[in-house]
DNA sequence: TTGTATGCGTTATCAT
DNA sequence: ATGATAACGCATACAA
């Protein structure tokens, strides 16, 4: 069942039955109606391919995610896809892990290869990005969460994230407020460019500014998983005594260290205080909740997509958006001498 | 930049071009070496849609996933990823909320629309299946984590999922042996035919096989969100003071009920036992530990998706895997007199 | 307002 | 082993 047959069924030509898919304007009603009915009676459907062979652009939509398991961007996927929808494009979804180094590259043979409109990027590492990097690539590209270190090319790219040191500072400076001073931090990563990179500066600048040493012993690794960063938490607390704060750079980790804390015969929020990040919703229903810096991912999502579809529709120049983080201070931490 | 531009360059013929970049035999190896290396300098990139408009097939497998948020089916979407791009295939990813019923529908448009090469459902309703449901798709279609109702249809389709009923009844049963009479449940949707129902069938024949009744005022709704399991154990703690456990069909309630029941001032896993579902990671982080059934996602993903391969190669027919569950007996049950 | 004809880039068939 | 050419289904320029 292809145009022609709906054509002869309907004793048009097909560039009628074109006009009529495309709703242009210069079909008399009656045939509309005429075409559309048999359109409906045959649950005929263009074929995409064909169209987009001829048309040269498709409706794809292409979300590159970094990071197998991160909870934090599944909430975000679902957000960004529902509006991508009701837009009329498709989402194409790709992942990577972390090891995948070359993102710039990634993201051109994905548009390449699918004929992208545009793409979303969550996460990952673009760390040496020149002017000429998205240069081959004519669709507008969103980077989102994502941590750039270059100042070149902003103008070929637009992003969506929050000012990571800045939010890592607001939560190490208020541990120090409360009396902390040998305060570890889990890492994501140690070789991460991205956000762990940024939020570590944020944590020694705090630390810097207080005149607090920074102790090799107090940086850990949990590898963003729960149950490596429980490992550490238990190891540290096991070698170290002095230490009476974590702060966890996600609420991933924070839930590991948590208990980890518990099962060290330490008190939550007495003798241990934490900090997570990220806003997760279960940060808030463990007990004792935990404080964590939250992120609005929602917020961060609903901005991107539409970011993008304005850069689409070339309603907008390329922006840079930081959204507002919050410390959302809960039973965790408390103050100490 | 298109095929017949390559061919130029070479000096060969389109069809050759076509041979080397198809890996067809009929090729003298200096030629394909030839007209690789120009692809390779030339950045030459197969324009997709003409391809899949002369072959009448794509490489895209549809992947629709039911309901909003839903942590445990995030981890599986990637899995399923994963194995189905390193099969060549790419993933075309569609996501409803729970009120659209018509799935069967949205698969067949799904498929024709984008001409997809196989199905796989995660999550959502499929009622009331015939055997015709599927007859109009002549692609290959996995229901994963799906609860259908109907008997019929089976040959038309795969499914891979778990045993709600005997998963809900082990849990429940668990608690009946650990003594406990008045156990509450939460269900996620009271109107889900899903998941939630056979669930609850489980708790019901157990109730029924130790001659317990079934009390209105313990059967409660947590939306699958935290924060309503939250609300719903408060009020339910409250109004009555004889229950003594709690049985939450996700884990994600059964956060929200935990911290509902330290909030009401009694002990969890003392004066109210907890029983999660799912398995997700911070259960078993959480303070105390939470008890749950959990499902193994990884496997259903896996098999699912290989599942879903060996069906587009034709290799095997239509299969219907249950996967076994594990009730994990952690800190928040306890045994009463 | 409507129909005819052409070409989008590829693969497959048929020659050579 | 290789090349010429005819589809695939559609949108559109042009003709009517």
């Amino acid at each position: 069942m292809n145009i022609r047959d709906i054509a002869d069924i309907a004793g048009v030509g097909v560039s009628t039955v074109s006009r009529v898919i495309n709703n242009h304007p210069d079909v008399k009603v009656s045939t509309r109606e005429k075409v559309l009915k048999i359109i409906e009676e045959y649950n005929y459907i263009p074929n995409n391919s064909a169209r987009v062979l001829k048309k040269a652009n498709t409706n794809y939509i292409g979300l590159l995610v970094k990071g197998i398991y991160n909870p934090f961007f599944y909430e975000m996927i679902n957000i960004i896809g529902s509006i991508i929808a009701s837009a009329g494009y498709s989402m194409l979804y790709e992942q990577g892990d972390y090891k995948i180094y070359q993102d710039v590259d990634n993201i051109i043979s994905f548009s390449n290869e699918k004929k992208l409109r545009g793409v979303i990027c969550l996460g990952g590492n673009f760390i040496d990005l020149t002017d000429e990097s998205f240069s081959s690539l004519n669709i507008p590209v969103v980077l989102t969460s994502v941590n750039t270190v270059s100042k070149l090319g902003k103008k070929t790219y637009s992003s969506v994230g929050i000012d990571n040191v800045k939010a890592a500072y607001e939560a190490t400076s208020y541990l120090i407020e409360l009396g902390h001073k040998n305060i570890a931090i889990i890492l994501g990563k140690d070789d991460d460019m991205g956000a762990t990179w940024w939020r570590f500066n944020g944590y020694k600048k705090a630390l810097a500014e207080h005149n607090i040493n920074l102790k090799e012993e107090y940086i850990l690794v949990g590898e963003y998983e729960s149950e490596k960063s429980y490992e550490v938490t238990k190891k540290l607390l096991q070698e170290d005594n002095d230490v009476t704060a974590i702060f966890a750079l996600s609420d991933i980790m924070a839930v590991g260290c948590a208990r980890a804390v518990v099962d060290s015969n330490l008190k939550l929020g007495k003798d241990i205080s934490l900090v997570g990040f990220d806003g997760l919703d279960y940060s808030k229903f463990y007990t004792p909740a935990i404080t964590t810096v939250k992120q609005p991912r929602k917020l961060m999502a609903e901005t991107s997509a539409k970011l993008l579809l304005s850069l689409i529709k070339n309603e907008t120049e390329n922006e840079h958006i930081l959204l507002d983080t919050k410390l959302i201070k809960r039973e965790s931490c408390n103050k100490i001498l």
